[in-house]
RNA sequence: GGGUGCUUAGCUCAGCUGGUAGAGCAUCGCCCUUACAAGGCGAGGGUCGCAGGUUCAAGUCCUGCAGCACCCA
């Protein structure tokens, strides 16, 4: 053990990477096999993704957790791994593919999934290791990813088996169409905003009439696969139309007006377009209407797709010959929407047009205008599935953290729809299922397995689907799947179901009613007990962060800092449009005007902690942090005090030398209890910010401000015992080596680095503070009395202090104080606290006066009844001294005056808790002899004053 | 339209079962006291969004309103 002194100041840089490669070489974040299991599954980020401010503060939440469980003793296992995240990566390699101008259908499927791959392997590290600099001690050795082979096998595995239970099913029905992307969403990936648009009213001609119905909608292109008009029931102004027929404009259709309640009297002019392959509420009109004799005979039923996969308006085939006017034909549907426009307006059936807010529907990565599109997809039944897992958190088998969140799970789960799980795209699980040249399909977990299962012939031509799942499909068994599913391991009978996931609520309906409802089926039990849901980390004021923004913050930059200019660089890279670009650059240039400094991981981690607090926003101050990385000096600092002050000394820690431990020992032992009582209590409440404001408080209030300045005077006596010196010297280390492991799991480098130099001398043993264990607070060592002396001592110390500052007296000018009124606790207290007077307050002599004894001219403060004097000669401005007199005596009326009306007020004395009662009682006499002690010493100084 | 959450010091936020309003940062003084100037000592700063109600007592519980945010339709 090297015994050079710690480095001066508190360097993150040289100690955090060696320090986390040392544990994970030595194997720390593996489960021990002893001990109740304990465990989190990390949601798995992408693959090819880089870790952003979510992620940090996730993975924080989570490592806190399992180093924390880990150090109680717990078999714990934190199980690492990552997402093939389908659309997102796919996306990502057809745009390097597009650089070099050719798309994937230039080089095939085959190819292009091994690209794919080649891309994971090239940048699938960069996220595991910024997961490491952070410090996360995910059990890396059993790393899964959800395209590997055993995760594949899960996924067919539930495939096959809901498809034979009919909860998976194909079907053709309208499904939200990326006309971009050529895939398949489902609800959630489609995210709806409010935009600017048009109302276009539009007159359909009554046929064998004059009359007109005026329909108003924002999606006019849409006309051409209208099936009906529909008008409220209700609505008298259209009753005598309900049955007639309209012309439909530009198509030479007939189309019948229909009466429905979906229709909305007061929206538009009441009278609605139905166009059932082109709208979720329009179809639904459709399917009650259908029978209609109208409606059926149209083409399709009624039912007229009129786009192409891209959502341009399609060729008709021969059967359809004249469905759609060849107008029309190729164009895009924005496109359209301008020709049908212009048409309408030329034959006078546009009546007007009016500016008009509407939601529109966009593809979450593509961001292109989702088009509602009939289609054959898969889907999974879910009503069947939802059922128990409602039930699940209904019955508190299953907590959400904070609670109310089971409310926004419930809404969902109750109004759950079918899932759409078949996406149009090359990269992810092919669907297992194949088709003959008949056109049916047969689903199993193998070609070889259909075969058989069916008995096909070996020269029956099969297809596979072409479609893979929704990614989120595998990441509902992530629970069970990274743990060996559907073989039976170990691994899986210890640690599912897990104890706790750890998430945003952004995706409660994408993952985590999935994972639950999948576990109660395939596992036939939960797949969490507890769910901690977090907030959204946000930037200082607020806002979300976000690229075109440019607020964004990369946790790698606030641990190594980063130069402006190359932060500017990173903000504006690949940044389409140039005005945003010098706007980023001004304000990074406003913000950051010297880049950003180097905080290290702890300070990061610790912000955080500070940070988790119940609230769902997160706003990121780089103040906080900035506060943070102090602290994180603060501790090193002390460390060092205690190393200067104990390696190679006596500490006594071995041998049965004597020990003695003062007033200050005493104390800081007891609050070392209390605040170890509430760390325990705020971990097991994931109070992570209150956990973190208790360590703080006592590092910095406690232990620093106090302790360590109260051991200075100890240890520099020569004259000071050695029992006492041994006493501090083995209270100081082994409360800091304590303090280390409490603090351990939220800044875990700083704590291990400095435990390493601390541990020999608190005489514990052990090669790493990680795999120590946590600290158990030990309510014996709760010492009122110590806190009583303390607290007579730090008024006294403050008292002082405050008369010095106030009266411009340098702190460390030594003073002679005068002790009036002191009772026989508070002499003794003088003598035994005397040096530590001297050293904090520099006092010079403290003597008593005697009963009758007046005194010199004086300032005063009180401790107690006992009333502190510095006597003013030559050093104290009497109206100074007046002045601060009469502040706090006004402070101290208003307070008594508060207090004796409570007391005055016969119904709080009867009915209020005696013992609330007792405590106004005795608040108000203390209050009332400090304003006697008070007032006195003020009118004394007075007349004083009036003699001069 | 339905739902959820938020509103406390200049800023970012705590305040757990009602009982003397707190922290960090920022501000203002004084101090390079040999752990720490990324520091020490001290000070100022709040009608707890608004209006009612319950209660001996409300930042805390209830109702209404306003503003903001998010989710769902």
């Amino acid at each position: 053990m090297s015994t050079t002194p710690l480095d001066k100041t508190y360097d993150p840089h040289t100690i955090e990477r060696p320090l986390y490669q040392q544990w994970e070489q030595q194997g720390y974040f593996e489960p021990t096999g002893e001990g109740e299991p304990y465990c989190i599954m990390i949601p798995p980020p992408n693959v090819t993704g880089s870790l952003h401010m979510g992620h940090a503060f996730q993975d924080t939440v989570m490592d806190i957790l399992t180093r924390y469980h880990r150090m109680c003793g717990r078999n714990t296992l934190w199980q690492a791994g990552s997402d093939h995240a389908g659309i997102a990566t796919q996306m990502v390699v057809e745009r390097q593919l597009e650089q070099q101008g050719i798309t994937r259908h230039d080089i095939g499927r085959e190819k292009f999934v091994e690209k794919v791959w080649q891309w994971k392997e090239q940048s699938g590290g960069t996220i595991t290791g910024q997961l490491r600099r952070m410090g996360a001690s995910l059990d890396w050795a059993h790393e899964r990813f959800t395209m590997d082979d055993g995760l594949s096998d899960a996924v067919r595995e539930v495939f096959v088996r809901l498809f034979e239970e009919d909860l998976i099913y194909r079907g053709k029905r309208l499904v939200n169409w990326d006309p971009v992307l050529h895939t398949a969403l489902s609800d959630l990936e489609v995210l709806s905003a409010e935009e600017n648009g048009h109302l276009w009213y539009i007159r359909y001609p009554v046929t064998d009439s004059e009359q007109f119905v005026v329909v108003a909608t924002t999606r006019p292109e849409t006309m051409l696969g209208d099936c009906a008009v529909a008008v409220n029931p209700e609505d008298e102004r259209f009753a005598s139309l309900i049955g007639k027929h309209l012309q439909l404009p530009l198509t030479g259709r007939t189309i019948p007006v229909i009466a429905d309640d979906y229709v909305d009297p007061e929206f538009g002019t009441g009278c609605v377009k139905i166009t059932a392959a082109h709208d979720f509420n329009d179809y639904a009109v459709w399917q009650r209407h259908r029978e209609h004799a109208d409606i059926a005979s149209l083409p399709h039923g009624g039912l007229i797709n009129i786009f192409t996969m891209d959502a341009a308006i399609r060729q008709p085939d021969e059967a359809e010959a004249g469905m759609l006017p060849d107008a029309y034909i190729g164009l895009d549907r924005f496109e359209a929407r301008k020709a049908i426009i212009k048409d309408l307006d030329a034959t006078g059936l546009l009546e007007k047009t009016v500016d008009h807010k509407l939601p529109v529907p966009r593809g979450d990565r593509s961001n292109a205008v989702v088009e509602p599109y009939l289609t054959d997809q898969w889907y999974v039944r879910t009503e069947k599935l939802a059922q128990p897992a409602i039930e699940a958190v209904e019955s508190g088998r299953i907590r959400f953290v904070p609670d109310n969140w089971k409310n926004t799970y419930f809404e969902w789960m109750r109004n759950i729809e079918d899932w759409c799980i078949s996406r149009q795209i090359w990269w992810g699980h092919r669907i297992p299922a194949w088709y003959d040249d008949e056109g049916r399909f047969y689903v199993g977990r193998s070609e070889e397995e259909v075969r058989q299962a069916h008995g096909l012939e070996d020269d029956l031509g099969l297809r596979q689907d072409d479609d893979v799942l929704d990614t989120w499909f595998s990441s509902a068994l992530w629970p069970f799947s990274t743990l060996g599913w559907p073989e039976q391991t170990d691994r899986l009978a210890t640690w599912y179901p897990t104890s706790v996931l750890v998430t945003g609520f952004d995706i409660i309906f994408f993952w985590v009613a999935r994972m639950i409802m999948a576990g109660l089926k395939f596992m036939d039990d939960i797949p969490f007990h507890e769910i901690y849901i977090h907030g959204l980390v946000r930037d200082a004021h607020g806002n979300k962060m976000s690229k075109s923004k440019g607020n964004v913050l990369d946790p790698i930059d606030l641990i190594d800092g980063i130069e402006l200019d190359a932060l500017i660089t990173k903000r504006t890279s690949g940044m389409m449009q140039q005005h945003l670009a010098d706007k980023i650059t001004k304000q990074t240039r406003e913000d950051y005007p010297n880049g950003i400094p180097s905080y290290g991981t702890d300070a990061l981690r610790f912000t955080f902690a500070s940070l988790a607090t119940t609230g769902r926003d997160i706003n990121f101050d780089l103040g906080r942090i900035e506060g943070y990385r102090n602290f994180c000096n603060k501790l090193w600092n002390a460390a060092r005090y205690v190393l200067m002050n104990t390696e190679d000394q006596d500490c006594g820690v071995t041998g049965n030398a004597s020990i003695h431990l003062g007033v200050a020992e005493r104390w800081i032992i007891s609050r070392l209890q209390a605040t170890e009582a509430e760390v325990e209590r705020a971990f097991k409440s994931y109070r992570f910010d209150l956990a973190a404001m208790s360590i703080y408080n006592f590092v910095w209030n406690d232990y620093c401000d106090w302790y360590l300045e109260l051991s200075k005077p100890v240890l520099n006596d020569d004259t000071a015992a050695a029992e006492a010196k041994r006493g501090t010297r083995r209270t100081l280390v082994r409360v800091l080596e304590t303090t280390l492991r409490l603090a351990h799991p939220i800044i875990p480098f700083i704590t291990d680095t400095i435990w390493q130099r601390i541990a020999p001398l608190a005489g514990t043993e052990g090669r790493s503070i990680m795999i120590l264990p946590y600290p158990k607070a030990d309510m014996e060592r709760i010492d009122q009395d110590a806190e009583d002396g303390m607290q007579w001592l730090q008024q006294f110390i403050l008292g002082i202090r405050k008369i010095k500052a106030e009266m411009n007296i340098r702190p460390s000018a030594p003073v002679s104080v005068l002790l009036s009124g002191a009772s026989e606790t508070d002499r003794q207290r003088v003598i035994d606290n005397r040096m530590y007077l001297n050293f904090l307050a520099r006092t010079q002599s403290v003597d008593f006066l005697g009963d009758n004894d007046e005194g010199p001219e004086a300032a005063i403060t009180l401790v107690g009844a006992m009333k502190v004097l510095i006597p003013l000669a030559g050093l104290i401005d009497r109206d100074a001294e007046i002045t601060r007199l009469s502040r706090e005596i006004d402070k101290l009326e208003t307070d008594r005056n508060k207090i004796a009306g409570k007391l005055a007020n016969s119904s709080f004395v009867d009915r209020a808790p005696a013992a609330i009662v007792e405590k106004e009682r005795s608040r108000l006499k203390q209050i009332s002899s400090d304003l006697d002690n008070l007032q006195d010493q003020l009118s004394k100084i007075r007349a004083l004053q009036d003699v001069e």
